[in-house]
DNA sequence: TTGTGTTTTATTGCCTCC
DNA sequence: GGAGGCAATAAAACACAA
């Protein structure tokens, strides 16, 4: 471990033999122990000098010696007791003392000591009282605990850094439950959302079908004049009215599906012998409607498309790409597509 | 006892203010 | 240009499990 002394250049330790006795001179041995101070006693340039600054605070304080390294640190204890330390006196007096203390004060290894328990809360009591540190408060601060002024503005800086560092997590642990609940409620909005837009898309299925389904009765009754079928409400009032979902909708059978693939219906078949359904189910749609006799859907399409009796997604277009500026602007359920196209709903592009 | 992680003390370089 | 604050970092001191 290097001496503290010995990181200074020579010029500088000399010149420190040279005015111990002023700052022994500072009010009560003690005149601060700030870089600007040092500059009062060290003909030196740089802002900071080469020489730890706590070997040269060590000249600005009253302790046993400036030589001690950590023995420089005066307990709390000693001070609370008022056992003041002794004046400061030059490294002459080691010389005096002989070489072996000259080599052993020179040579002690440079050891970092924590502060005694007391001397910590004192400066805890006073960093609370104010956080920043005036030039008077320091220098008081260490005479009181007997510490270098600059052993004072350490640990108040430091004392900043670890406080700063604690807000910084308090104010990201903050942040993070603030982040967290507005997660959940953007879940449970998208939740939410997801459902109202199943419901928009089951009640869509339900209108075109019953319009294909209006449709071809009505081509039926064009057939058959004798049909006393009384007139169907136009589905625009259906969905005004909030009925849609009672609706009756017919089953069709895969056949009939596959007949609306090539764009025709098949009259003749038997569940339109009469022009209404011989199977007409009272709201919901069970995933039977369409029960396929013979599919030549794969499982997964069949399963989706018997569920929720929609046809494919990429059927229909998503609601917020409906254009309604179409040329019958009256009928909102064509969603964009030609009246005369809608045959073409059903041509499921497998 | 030793290895390892954390805390505390201290240094360094840069920056701002006066 | 000096004083002092701050961020980054080094290194000693300390705590603790294996």
């Amino acid at each position: 471990m290097e001496c503290a002394m010995s990181r200074c250049p020579a010029p500088l330790i000399l010149e420190l033999f040279i005015y111990p006795q002023m700052a022994a001179a500072g009010e009560g041995g003690c005149v601060g122990g700030s870089r600007s101070d040092l500059s009062v006693f060290i003909t030196t340039k740089t802002k900071r000098s080469p020489c730890p600054p706590q070997t040269l605070d060590a000249f600005f304080v009253s302790a046993p010696s400036p030589f001690l390294g950590p023995r420089s640190m005066v307990s709390f204890q000693d001070v609370r007791e008022n056992r003041s330390p002794k004046s400061f006196y030059s490294p002459y007096d080691f010389r005096e003392n002989g070489d072996d203390e000259w080599d052993e004060y020179f040579h002690q290894p440079e050891k970092k000591r924590r502060l005694s328990v007391d001397q910590v809360q004192f400066l805890e009591k006073s960093f609370n009282l104010e956080n920043k540190l005036e030039p008077e408060r320091k220098v008081q601060l260490a005479k009181d605990l007997g510490l270098q002024p600059r052993q004072i503005a350490i640990w108040f800086q430091n004392r900043r850094a670890r406080c700063k560092s604690k807000q910084l997590e308090k104010d990201f642990d903050a942040l993070q439950d603030s982040y967290n609940s507005l997660k959940a409620e953007y879940d449970n909005l998208l939740n939410a959302k997801d459902k109202l837009k199943a419901e928009v898309n089951n009640l869509t299925g339900k209108l075109l079908l019953k319009e294909k389904y209006m449709g071809h009765a009505a081509e039926s009754s064009e057939l058959n004049p004798l049909s006393e079928e009384p007139p169907q409400k136009p589905i625009s009032d259906l969905v005004s009215e909030g009925e849609v979902s009672k609706v009756s909708i017919p089953a069709f059978t895969h056949e009939e599906i596959s007949s609306a693939k090539s764009g025709t219906f098949d009259s003749d078949s038997p569940h339109y012998n009469d022009g209404i359904h011989s199977s007409v189910l009272e709201t919901g749609v069970t995933s039977n409607v369409f029960e396929p006799e013979q599919s030549d859907l794969s499982q997964d399409e069949e399963e989706n498309f018997g569920n929720s009796l929609l046809p494919p997604p990429h059927i229909f277009p998503k609601l917020e790409d409906i254009d309604y500026s179409d040329d019958s602007p009256a009928n909102p359920c064509n969603f964009g597509f030609p009246v005369e196209d809608h045959a073409a709903l059903w041509c499921w592009s497998y």
